[in-house]
RNA sequence: UGGGACGUCGCCAAGUUGGUUAAGGCACGGGGUUUUGAUCCCCGCAUUCGCAGGUUCGAGUCCUGCCGUCCCAGCCA
């Protein structure tokens, strides 16, 4: 098994249909392939590709190729290929083979040559304007190029003397002799060779003509006995294509392209090209920035794989185009998480809090467990002191009814320790309450049975002399708009949320959490699951917060302020 | 005004060869448990399947016609 997961996954067409084909003997074992071209990090929108190929070949007695579809030079690197290579294995798959499309180009040329040979395909001299032109519109059937009757002995010695680099590129390309009238454009004598002195960055110099992507990949697909090539609905349109080339070239089997729509999701852009510009344009911090949905960036926020495997497994695979909102990935870590982060306690933005009656310089020593619903994870021993600190949103001075937290003259309990009451604030020169004063009743300790008595509101705390201070970084959505890339007038970046990123300098972290390994995750009891950030240091702790937890105070605030008004 | 595809609850999405009460998840509403306003547990949530006709004893599933949305005119993938 080279897939997690193992299949309970729910009915799709891709998988009713494999699963007949199969049951009709039609294959003994599925065999899919993950295409990236290296030209970019991938993406959330990837996964849900990467999970459905890896899901088929699995199911059915298969394994899935990592093919790199590197026939542009121009534009593809090294660099994007080592980090493919780590964000497909992080996700958790094992492919079978690492492919290239170029480790074929040899038995390409040799493929163009036999279509050369039995006047299926034709060099064409005229330039790109000229053969737009020719091309036709969507509505107007194209023209046939003057070169297109040319013998096959010459269109040979053409096209040898294209790889040979006689002529400069873009003088001539390799072209499919189909029909210029075919209503479907991609048939209409499309490209299949063009010169191109690029460094490739895997054939080096070894190449001007590189095989256009219709001629790659399906032959790709053919060469590996791939059974099932799963790509994208832009696609469709090519299908036809990729069965004329497979048809009439000697490739040794016959795959078939079947296509489904890709992930859209909102309040964020999934295009490589919208990509690249937020990371080249310094928008973003890198391909890795946690508001990022590269699988880079979403790691980085917090993100674990099972979480975005499920996620890929919930929403489905289809032919329909969908927007699924950004809430139900951070659900699917949540309910990971909520099962697996241990919980610890650290105050974002603290307010001081003095027990009066609490004796001074006295260390109190209470044990908390480290997972309630889960007691053999155990529990550890935090400090409290005389001193502590406590959320500055669990206090307010005028709240509302509903508000169950501290307020003046009001009680709360202290998570897993005890009941205190506010007795008195204490303001600094402008007016602003910088500490609280409160009486702890002694009674109320946990496991106490005073601890029995009720009261509305349990708030988190850490102890002001142990606690550490650290930094957390929270992260919001990176546009304002649903749809940044769907504005024709506006340039998504327009659209960017300024609040994406918000840097607190003085959070206060429980003790041990200073010790925090890279892959450890944590719940920060009533606030959300936070991860270290790989600039975290024992010295300088850096957390980011990947999710929050569910807020419904916060949603009927929200409700509360619009209803006022 | 070409070709290809899609349209089932706010968001996803199941729906065998037409068979009759239109899965499930999320969201949402209500209730319960709770020292995380978290989690968890109950209950509720489409007389209706883009619209209009038609065939049929019976249609989301078949036919016809509309409407809406997406993709295609790179020597990108």
């Amino acid at each position: 098994m080279n897939s997690p997961d193992s299949s309970t996954a729910p009915a799709h067409f891709i998988r009713t249909r494999i699963a007949r084909e199969v049951a009709e003997g039609l294959h003994d074992r599925v065999v899919t392939r993950f295409p990236p071209e290296p030209n970019g990090y991938l993406h959330i929108g990837h996964a849900k590709s990467i999970v459905l190929n890896f899901a088929m070949a699995d199911e059915f007695n298969g394994y899935t190729n990592l093919r790199f579809d590197d026939t542009n030079p121009a534009r593809e690197e090294q660099r994007f290929i080592d980090s493919i290579k780590t964000d497909v294995a992080w996700l958790g798959y094992r492919w079978k083979n690492e492919c290239y499309a170029s480790d074929y180009f040899e038995i390409l040329y040799g493929y163009a040559l036999h279509l050369i040979d039995r006047e299926l395909a034709y060099v064409d001299e005229q330039d790109a304007d000229t053969i737009r032109e020719q091309r036709g519109t969507l509505t107007e059937p194209g023209s046939n190029s003057p070169y297109r009757t040319r013998s096959a002995s010459e269109n040979r010695k053409l096209f040898e003397g294209m790889r040979a680099g006689e002529f400069p590129d873009g003088a001539m390309v390799l072209r499919a002799r189909i029909d210029m009238a075919a209503p479907n454009i991609n048939l209409r004598d499309p490209v299949l060779y063009r010169i191109r002195r690029e460094h490739h960055h895997r054939t080096g110099d070894d190449w001007c003509i590189y095989p256009s992507y219709d001629f790659a990949h399906g032959q790709s697909d053919a060469i590996e006995h791939i059974t099932h090539s799963l790509c994208t609905l832009e696609f469709e349109d090519h299908r036809p294509l990729y069965d004329w080339l497979i048809e009439h070239l000697p490739v040794p089997s016959r795959p078939v392209q079947i296509e489904f729509s890709r992930l859209n999701m909102d309040f964020t852009v999934m295009s490589k090209r919208r990509l690249t510009r937020l990371v080249d344009e310094d928008y973003v911090a890198g391909w890795d920035d946690p508001r990022m949905p590269t699988l880079a960036g979403l790691r980085r926020r917090g993100f674990t794989p099972e979480s975005i495997r499920a996620f890929c497994t919930e929403i489905g695979v289809t032919k329909s185009e969908s927007v699924i909102p950004f809430g139900v990935l951070e659900r699917n870590l949540r309910d990971d998480l909520n099962v697996r982060a241990p919980r610890r306690m650290a105050v974002l933005k603290p307010l001081k809090v003095v027990l009066t009656n609490f004796p001074a310089g006295e260390t109190e020593w209470v044990s908390v467990a480290n997972h309630p619903q889960d007691p053999s994870r155990g529990s550890r021993d935090v400090p409290i002191t005389r001193e502590i600190f406590i959320e500055q949103d669990d206090f307010m001075e005028e709240a509302p009814k509903k508000f169950f937290r501290l307020k003046p003259g009001g009680e709360v309990r202290l998570r897993n320790a005890f009941i205190i009451r506010c007795d008195e604030m204490v303001r600094n020169n402008e007016g602003e309450i910088i500490e609280l004063r409160c009486s702890f009743d002694e009674t109320s300790r946990s496991g106490l049975p005073g601890a029995e008595r009720k009261v509305k509101g349990t708030i988190h705390w850490v102890s002001a002399e142990h606690a550490i201070t650290a930094e957390v970084r929270l992260y919001d959505r990176l546009f304002k708009v649903p749809h940044p890339g769907g504005d024709k007038a506006a340039d998504f970046v327009d659209h960017l949320n300024p609040e994406s990123l918000e840097i607190l300098q003085d959070a206060r972290i429980e003790p041990g959490l200073e010790n925090a390994a890279a892959d450890d995750f944590y719940q920060f009891e009533r606030l959300g699951y936070f991860v270290p950030d790989p600039d975290f240091s024992r010295a300088r702790p850096v957390f980011n917060r990947a999710v929050t937890l569910r807020d419904t105070w916060a949603r009927l605030e929200a409700q509360l302020a619009s209803g006022r008004s």
